[in-house]
DNA sequence: AGTATTATTGCAAACAGATTGCAATAAGTC
DNA sequence: GACTTATTGCAATCTGTTTGCAATAATACT
């Protein structure tokens, strides 16, 4: 948290109360936009969604969030402090799992393949949890 | 061509002078609406974008058409014919490529780590193509 | 080929998600 | 505590997508 406070303040930004709040939110997992703006509403204290929408997007540029998007879905924001990683998204219930995987054995396949100089990818998975199984 | 037709034709739809126009819009690659849009009413030819819309999920639910996502881009519709397969991108010129991997190297290692159980994934490939570096 | 049936198209209007302009507010500095 | 200015909230706007409905055209039947 104080390391975003930094990153916000070397900026020459603000660390409001309102992007302190979403910070807490996004927290717990990635969400979408609707569901930030709902998690901040639920208490007495009221954000507006035009407000949302400018603290993800500042967010985004800062490089404090990840904007991540599974198939035809909603797009969802993730604190980008946890690294590289990959998701199961369960079809059922919706939850989202973190997963890490040594990625030299596609990546290499891949430069076997082909003449594109790869930059980035995104790889995602997509079934049942087992809880909903 | 006449495939796509017979599964239209199986379900009581018509096929349509529009339907056929799509359909060799995305022979050339996967396309965002507003491409597929563009590509339709260049010519002479007018179609409206309301039916652009409704062709195109109605391709979806019949599976003539895969959508995909790239990133926090706009999602592209393909024709789904060419089995499953992977994306390579380019960040420069935009061009899409096909790429097919051995999808056990990694599936086994997620097997591996979790209890998902996995239905599908998806891998998109994003830098610098060929012609571009 | 001509006619009847009904899926499909085009247009206008509605809808939803995201963005912008501007005055009021509050974070950070002195 | 007062000042400066980034930020917020509100209203209005914009863009992408969907819906209702009458006109059109693809298919089946004679």
């Amino acid at each position: 948290m104080d390391k975003v406070k930094q990153i916000i303040k070397d900026k020459g930004q603000r660390f409001t109360s309102q992007k302190k709040e979403i910070l807490n939110v996004l927290q717990q997992k990635p969400q979408t936009v609707f569901e930030i703006y709902t998690a901040v509403n639920s208490k007495k204290n009221h954000m507006n969604k035009v407000t949302v929408y400018r603290i993800l997007t500042s967010f985004l540029e800062l490089g404090i969030v990840n904007k991540v998007q599974f198939n035809d879905k909603e797009a969802r924001f993730e604190l980008s402090n946890s690294g590289h990683h990959h998701h199961l998204v369960c079809e059922v219930c919706g939850l989202i799992e973190d997963i890490q995987l040594p990625e030299n054995i596609f990546l290499k396949e891949v430069k076997n393949k082909t003449d594109f100089k790869i930059k980035s990818h995104s790889l995602e998975f997509f079934g049942i949890c087992d809880r909903c199984q």
